[in-house]
DNA sequence: TCCATAATGATATTAACTTTCATTCTCGAT
DNA sequence: ATCGAGAATGAAAGTTAATATCATTATGGA
């Protein structure tokens, strides 16, 4: 039986920040407690924004960085939709989940299926694949846009 | 049931220009034949190196119209891995299918599992979503550079 | 408090993608 | 066969997101 022991966020960073020989700073711990409350998937240039009315004076570049760093340390996730561009969402905490993306209105629906995913160790497993992360998205008309679309 | 009539892909372009109002040209005739006897998942710039030394004076611009064509036409499709570079792999008369993608040497195997599609659909239903496509990637090490790795 | 060193933020750079525009080519009408 | 409207092309410029550089500032253990 595998346990989650869920501790606050900020701590964790801290944790893993002093773990490996790094420095606790304002700028970081301001954008953790950014995206543990902002539920959604944020592009860095939102979090940018959203964070530089509080904070005069961050740095794109330290979004960049704090970013690449809580998704090493496990905080965050990079999910990728069809345009291209890099979005994070808070993860720590929260289940795995995948995606179903309307291409119209954008919004991002999210499912889990553990039938699939155990599908998908079974034809990992049988390539000797070790599967590290995975994505599952799907893409189309969600039903508020299917709906007007058909009328 | 369904039945699919596999024509010659030149022929398909055709029928799909002249249906559009488009015009048929020698370098959308070249980039066709060229994915449809590369294998692979081919980057922009990659169909387009290894074009230009045959045909000369042949444009970035070109392989990126091309190629935005082809994939609306439905004979290339348009897979990201993870370093988020578009490639293209010809697709038409191909069944679908999904990849594993080593991190290590960057091979990507192919897979399907009409299991997992079958979940998928009921998943979508069950939510009034309406899929137009999907791609479901699992990224980690290949049987070959986890053996490295582990030795 | 000191200070080695990590972090920051402005800016520059890179890379992929996309648009612009003057010229060329295609193809149906003649 | 040739004409001509409009599509296609290719060089170059523009855009956008991601990443690197570097002088300055801040952190935290001694």
């Amino acid at each position: 039986m595998k346990v989650n022991i869920i501790m606050d966020p900020l701590l964790l960073l801290r944790q893993s920040i002093k773990s490996r020989g790094l420095k606790d700073t304002a700028q970081r711990e301001g954008i953790v407690r950014f995206l543990a409350g902002a539920k959604g998937h944020l592009t860095q240039e939102e979090i940018f924004k959203a964070l530089r009315e509080r904070e005069p004076g961050l740095g794109r570049a330290t979004v960049f960085r704090t970013v690449k760093l809580l998704e090493e340390i496990g905080l965050v996730t990079r999910v990728t939709f069809a345009d291209g561009v890099a979005r994070y969402e808070f993860a720590y905490g929260r289940p795995h989940h995948d995606h179903m993306i309307c291409v119209t209105c954008g919004v991002a629906l999210e499912f889990s299926s553990p039938a699939i995913e155990r599908l998908q160790t079974r034809l990992a497993k049988a390539r000797n694949f070790k599967v590290r992360w995975h994505r599952h998205e799907m893409f189309g008309l969600c039903a508020r846009c299917a709906g007007k679309n058909s009328s």
